[in-house]
DNA sequence: GTGCTTTCGCTACGAGACGTAGCGTAACGC
DNA sequence: GCGTTACGCTACGTCTCGTAGCGAAAGCAC
């Protein structure tokens, strides 16, 4: 599952889509030729998720994941690297639907987000997904970095849009420089995302409403509002 | 590695010592026959950290740990059941040092006790070992029990004597009630060690002493002081 | 010392997953 | 229709798993 053999292209094109996924990202015309079923992209990263769910981590094969999707195992290698980049992919699109609200006060914004966030991260296919790959990021930098895209950045987004609308708002103080102001919004994160993943996962306890609420006066109040 | 046979005792002695590790933990007289290495143990637990900084968690193999433990694979199986226990036991080591200074200023305990805290998780048989064996948890009760109880409480204890200390140097206030007091520091401790942990793993960044004197800063005017 | 008990190292084994190769067929663009 | 690519299927060698069985070693009771 490690050393990517070579891959080459016989003719001298770029970039055989092999490991690609992530939406249209590869050649904007990958032109001939029979097109890559989209059904079947959904399909396994629908089943992945429901193996997640039936065998977790480590149980979980690329065998298993072709038959529930209904597709051959060699078609799966032929997207995939691995079980690392499919479980990647399969959990970052629960992340899709995460959306700032617009409430009005920051206050009902960060619990807004963290309720969403709370919940996604209820779901069992979430919890041993995302920590089984986290953990193997820990020495594979290829994979971090796709966590990063493909998971961490679409949450940070929303702590950059809050903390703006609450400046805009008066909510909070503007930033003096850019340095401090990304510091901040890197602590804020971390404390946001770590304190609700370790209280679902850790703790094992569900981050309801009454947790949501006591966890944002701690933090806002915090930061100096 | 996981339907766990019958281990029949054929004499109708209790729990043979299956499992077990944990120090002294088990029968407080088992008397006869030849005593089980020590050393034997201590070398696996320090081979199986060895290996997952080598490896990582996913390719890591308990017959590669039984050769650079020097002992035969059938003697590691003999005393845990599997990879995650093993790899529980390992990782509980490193938590034996965390101790909490007497620094006279809650302030400083709590820097202290998180630059400990990130000490250890930067070391990289923590980071993919803990993480792995969390994941592993989401779906194996048991296995959370056993973190819990070797992790978990050995940190959680260090969050409830420095409250306790800092409400009798008065800079805290006093609990109006137990139950409240208990949820205060069940959010302390998922604040405290998420952030940690997600600035470690997930931003990849070091957790150093600027990072957690500005964390250190947000917590206590959080909590009011 | 002599036994009794338990652990140890070693070898061998079936089971299962991995990841790949090869083939014939199906679907699309020109 | 033709070229090109994706697909389903089968088969294969390799690796790890977890266990069984054996003889030898290391303690304790007598």
């Amino acid at each position: 599952m490690e050393h990517r053999p070579p891959v080459i292209s016989l003719t001298a094109t770029q970039e055989p889509p092999v490991y690609g996924q992530g939406m249209q990202s590869r050649s904007p015309a990958s032109r001939t030729g029979r097109p890559r079923s989209a059904t079947a992209d959904a399909a396994i990263l629908a089943a992945t998720r429901q193996a997640l769910v039936d065998l977790g981590w480590s149980k979980l094969t690329l065998g298993d994941v072709a038959t529930r999707a209904g597709v051959a195992k060699t078609t799966l290698y032929r997207r995939w690297a691995g079980k690392n980049e499919l479980v990647v992919d399969a959990v970052a699109e629960l992340f899709d639907e995460l959306e700032l609200p617009d409430s009005g006060s920051l206050a009902a914004d960060i619990e807004g987000v963290v309720l969403q966030f709370a919940a996604i991260l209820a779901r069992p296919e979430a919890k041993s997904g995302l920590m089984a790959v986290v953990a193997e990021a820990t020495h594979d930098d290829a994979l971090r970095e796709r966590i990063r895209a493909s998971v961490v950045d679409r949450q940070k987004r929303l702590v950059l849009e809050g903390r703006c609308r609450a400046q805009e708002r008066g909510e909070l103080p503007p930033e003096p420089d850019s340095e401090s102001a990304s510091r901040t919004a890197d602590l804020i994160f971390d404390m946001v995302a770590g304190a609700v993943v370790h209280r679902t996962l850790v703790s094992a306890e569900p981050a309801d409403e009454e947790w949501v609420r006591s966890f944002t006066r701690v933090l806002l109040q915090g930061l100096g509002t």
